[in-house]
DNA sequence: CAGTATCCCTCAAGATACTG
DNA sequence: CAGTATCTTGAGGGATACTG
């Protein structure tokens, strides 16, 4: 196994959230979040995954603080799966992929679900990493500075 | 199985997306090529992936049109593999996400990996999905709107 | 160096039955 | 309804040996 855990502390933040985020479900899980999807029935319908994955992967977030049970609103309510406050920021991840998605994914006829604004029925602006002025930046602009942790030597 | 192949044409972006990059190693494998690197040997010592497995992905991203090999210049040059144009596309894809883990993934005295602009060495903006009009929105401001094929009935 | 081929093992994942 | 427990399968992945 390769899979960082506690020991190895994976020193690169794309690692890491891929390392938490970037498995066949949990991205889809958040994103069924994003839509409202709370129960856990609903998770197991919408993607069709079984029941005892579904069950650890929501764990898994739950440890991860992406999502926080609560008591569902209402009389006779069931526990709810929310995003927190740091699931939420997940969101222009799942925004990323999406457009990139509709972008290259899907044939011209092809039809596919289109994230709105909700007051103007507008789809959303493409997402562009800004430089600190502003200006849309494209990845040879830019370069990784990593800072060692002043102990081992970093590889890379 | 589940993975959308050519059948169940997943109509959701982010799910086709999320099956094409979000797996273990293609994901860190176009983080690398970001950063520069070309080679097989390269990915296979900055990755610390077996190598069938890594020769695996390197196909798969070729087949999905994120990488393409190239003579390398100079003499007596290697195959290299490098980015597409709708490999470079995922740019803001591997930002979001490192964004989202240096906020979040990493303690207060933790050290962590940069991306800077070259010119000014400074850090990128936090990218954030912007509305039609281009203020920054918010999840809850948002909805997916499904356009079936008119075909059959959508579930959701 | 740049891979491919083979072997083996672990874990993710599905199916199903069961419990509070 | 909301899970947990158990079983089985198969893909993902590592190690190693081999080839152009």
């Amino acid at each position: 196994m390769n899979q960082p855990n506690q020991a190895d502390p994976e020193p690169c933040p794309v690692a890491r959230s891929a390392g938490i985020v970037a498995d066949r479900w949990s991205l889809l899980i958040v994103r069924d979040a994003f839509d409202g999807v709370r129960r856990f029935s609903d998770f197991q319908r919408s993607l069709g995954i079984a029941r005892n994955i579904l069950s650890d992967r929501l764990h898994r977030l739950l440890d991860a603080g992406i999502l926080a049970m609560q008591a569902g609103s209402g009389g006779g309510a069931h526990q709810q799966y929310v995003l927190t406050a740091k699931g939420r920021s997940l969101f222009p991840v799942v925004v990323a992929l999406r457009q990139w998605g509709e972008h290259y994914l899907f044939g011209e006829g092809e039809a596919h679900s289109e994230l709105v604004e909700k007051k103007t029925g507008k789809p959303l602006r493409a997402m562009l990493p800004l430089a600190d002025d502003g200006h849309a930046i494209s990845a040879d602009e830019t370069e990784v500075r990593k800072l060692g942790t002043a102990g081992a030597p970093q590889e890379r």
